[in-house]
RNA sequence: GGUCCCAUCGUCUAGUGGUUUAGGACGUCGGCCUCUCACGCCGGUAACCCGGGUUCAAAUCCCGGUGGGAUCACCA
């Protein structure tokens, strides 16, 4: 069996978005699941709409995602010579001419066949004029009249095309410049991708390309056209569908591991499993479970897997993830067992490391702020006793373990003759500030006593001047 | 408009002629658990686009409608 060799080919004329991550993963996981290669290409022909910030955006949501290649990156824009060449062979062969016809008359042609239900193509005035390159010729390809093409695609079954549908498509511009659908097939013939998984807006393409193939005596390779992610509304997504670009779901606290098992659950399957580690997306992917149809964008699943992606992670591997986060929210934590166990106390209950972040920072203010509502309802006068009778016990306990507090919040149940809730709300307004947040024992194990007694006695504070005031 | 593709709960999907009162997940609704919020658990809601065939039998095969999507550049 030949090695298998895939390709991710992003256009740099934007940020990286979930459709093409989508189809990068695919290529990818295809690669690493057959032990084969993943070729990186950066098809930068359009030297009007590429721009270097995009090639760097494209890398870092490449590198966010964890999306390695074994070759590239390879820029179309440093391999003219070669499809100068491959031009000239097929000038030479005979199945590609020069051609003279000005854009406009062109122009006038398409809209004349338009309007009276003919096919806007074009009608090959040049095609035996054998003409010389001048500085406004293109190169046109030899595109057959009769006939028929037939995509053998492994997600969509064969696909037929009448060869009277194509016209003498351009392959180089008046500049000498070679178009897309000529580039692609040079390039994917030269660097030997035998493998070609894409978004099935390319379909249309391929005829032509398969033509190509066949003028340039090259094997073709295994098409598989996945199909399109579209917004909510079924239209193909777009930027009024809200986040795109997949470092805006880094941003947003989103793993990158979950990114990805949505991403390609979204249109492939492996029985009724939803969750999948990177590891297990290896071994099970395959080209045979993708779907044929489009599937929609949904913010909520994607929501979700992250959650079960934040779950299942391991506290240290979260930890590093999660810092720029805090940092973010003005705390410079560094890694290592604190951060991990207070990640402990909160990873059930966030569903993104923004969440994470979000309640993880009454951990480490110095100076805690409260909510305004949370102390309204819960440091009042009723609070006072079982707070001091909280704070006599916990000073006398030389640590802190959930066995330990419980005996403690226990003896102040009984002396004030209090249910658990009573005490455990006041109290935890008192330790973080809120009336929502981890376990009380959870929070007072993580705390060090120090900071347990001193926002205890903080509370008491409170309670007594709002008492007063 | 031409060409091409697609069609199972609101969404992602399982399903490849009988095992199906169509399964799972997200969402949603209700309940349990409970120190808050979550998590977890239990339960409910909800789909085979329509019409013809083929067959003893069709969500599954065929045809036709309808609907949605893609594409028709000297852009990629």
């Amino acid at each position: 069996m030949e090695q298998i060799i895939t390709r991710f080919p992003p256009s740099p004329t934007g940020y990286l978005h979930v459709g093409g991550a989508r189809t990068a993963v695919f290529n990818w996981l295809y690669a690493r699941h057959t032990k084969g290669k993943f070729i990186l290409r950066i098809e930068d022909t359009d030297k009007v709409r590429s721009t270097k910030e995009s090639v760097d955006a494209i890398f870092e949501a490449l590198e966010w995602l964890g999306i390695d290649w074994d070759e590239g990156p390879f820029f179309q824009s440093k391999r003219l010579e070669i499809y100068q060449e491959y031009i000239q062979k097929l000038l030479d062969s005979g199945d590609a001419y020069y051609c003279t016809c000005s854009p406009e008359k062109i122009k006038v042609m398409r809209d004349k066949a338009r309007s009276t239900g003919g096919k806007p193509r074009y009608d090959g005035t040049c095609r035996h004029l054998d003409l010389k390159k001048t500085d406004t010729a293109v190169v046109r390809f030899k595109a057959p009249f009769t006939g028929t093409t037939i995509i053998k695609d492994v997600i969509k079954g064969n696909i037929l095309f009448q060869n009277n549908e194509l016209d003498d498509f351009i392959i180089a511009r008046s500049d000498g410049t070679p178009t897309y659908n000529f580039v692609v097939v040079v390039d994917d013939i030269t660097m030997g991708i035998n493998t070609v998984i894409r978004g099935d807006d390319h379909v249309m393409n391929t005829p032509k390309q398969i033509l190509l193939y066949n003028a340039l005596n090259a094997p073709l390779p295994t098409f598989g056209h996945v199909p399109m992610v579209l917004g909510k509304d079924r239209s193909r997504l777009s930027k009024r569908h809200g986040a795109m670009s997949v470092t805006v779901y880094r941003d947003m606290g989103y793993l990158p591991d979950a990114l990805i098992n949505y991403l390609v659950r979204l249109g492939w399957s492996f029985g009724d499993q939803e969750f999948f580690t990177r590891a297990e997306l290896i071994e099970k992917f395959s080209l045979k479970n993708i779907g044929k149809s489009a599937g929609i964008f949904d913010q909520d699943k994607l929501l979700s897997i992250n959650a079960d992606h934040i779950k299942a992670a391991k506290p240290q591997n979260l930890a590093k993830n999660l810092v720029p986060f805090l940092e973010k929210k003005g705390f410079s934590i560094k890694e290592g067992p604190y951060l991990e166990s207070v990640i402990k106390t909160l990873n059930t209950r966030s569903k993104t490391l923004e969440d994470m972040a979000r309640g993880a920072l009454f951990y480490f203010q110095d100076e805690l702020s409260y909510e305004e509502k949370a102390v309204k309802k819960f440091l009042k006068p009723v609070a006072l006793e079982p707070v001091r009778l909280l704070v006599d016990k916990l000073e006398q306990l030389p640590n802190f373990t959930e066995k330990k507090l419980e005996e403690a919040f226990k003896s102040v149940m009984e002396a004030t003759g209090l249910k658990f809730g009573k005490i455990a709300q006041p109290v935890r307004v008192a330790l973080t500030g809120s009336s929502v947040s981890p376990g009380i024992f959870e929070i007072i194990e993580v705390l060090n006593k120090e900071k347990v007694l001193q926002r205890l006695n903080a509370a008491i504070k409170i309670i007594l001047d709002r008492s007063q005031g």
